[in-house]
DNA sequence: TTATATGCAAACGCTTTGCATCACG
DNA sequence: CGTGATGCAAAGCGTTTGCATATAA
């Protein structure tokens, strides 16, 4: 959906080679509509015929993910996925239980309550991770058209 | 570290039979301090000589997740693990790093922070889940003794 | 007695790794 | 050129399943 460029500048930036692999997998995570798992980008790859390898696939994405470019989440069924992002500032991701798509948020003001578990538990964190499902507006319409 | 007897009698409660190996689970449970996993399950129960297969004891933190008896919560490392918790109110862990020992915390005002999501973003929210890691007081202490 | 639960072992699916080859810079 | 990247296939690991047997209620 969007550009691939992105991703593709990003990576030479961080002193990595553009290979057509990497190439190939930045153009299947770019038309990756919401949050996908590591085969979700090899049946991309496939269907483009710009075919890459199993194990690339994993390697790459790991390379994003240190990166920042894309991030790994967990679906509440514990499966694995990964959802593309701005490498900027923190911020948490809101799935779509029904089509998967995710739109990123910022931090919402969860600093305060973070400082409020430090207090309560004497704990010192480091990280956090919010991850928020629900039905996103398209799937809230198609299920009122559904029911109607 | 607690009462098996907790999660044996609440067992009992949900119409599910007290099987010898559900005990051995139970107890093997109990005894871990922290976050464990499937397989640190086993190895508690053969270690007090309660073996139970490894089928039944993901079928037993299945049906104990089912419960609310333990949680289940993805490490950041991606790893599956579970924690044992209070049944009753919607809570969150705060997650040891080094010593994998958990907290619960109350919502300590996630809600607005919720409202404003689905405002933003036009999501109707269903569940979320919030991570939380750090170091606990034990192991600042730690830190602190061997840097000194 | 009868529906449930168990145990084993095999099946599974996702992810990683070893290693020889390839190619970006 | 040299190092880093690739691809394949096999290994690895946690998890699930089929099925005959055992058992709680």
């Amino acid at each position: 959906m969007s550009k691939p460029n992105a991703l593709i500048s990003a990576l030479g930036g961080a002193g990595k080679r553009l290979t057509a692999a990497r190439r190939a997998v930045a153009e299947a995570i770019a038309e990756q509509d919401g949050h996908f798992t590591a085969e979700d980008v090899l049946a991309a790859s496939r269907s483009r015929r710009r075919v890459v390898g199993r194990a690339t696939v994993f390697r790459s994405l790991e390379l994003l993910a240190d990166l920042h470019l894309v991030e790994r989440v967990d679906l509440p069924s514990g499966d694995h996925a990964y959802v593309a992002c701005e490498p900027d500032a923190h911020h948490h991701h809101v799935v779509c239980s029904t089509c998967g798509r995710s739109v990123e948020v910022g931090e919402l003001g969860l600093g305060p309550i973070l400082g409020r578990i430090e207090a309560s538990t004497g704990f010192v964190i480091d990280s956090h991770r919010l991850e928020v499902f629900g039905q996103c507006p398209d799937c809230q319409a198609d299920a009122q058209h559904r029911s109607a």
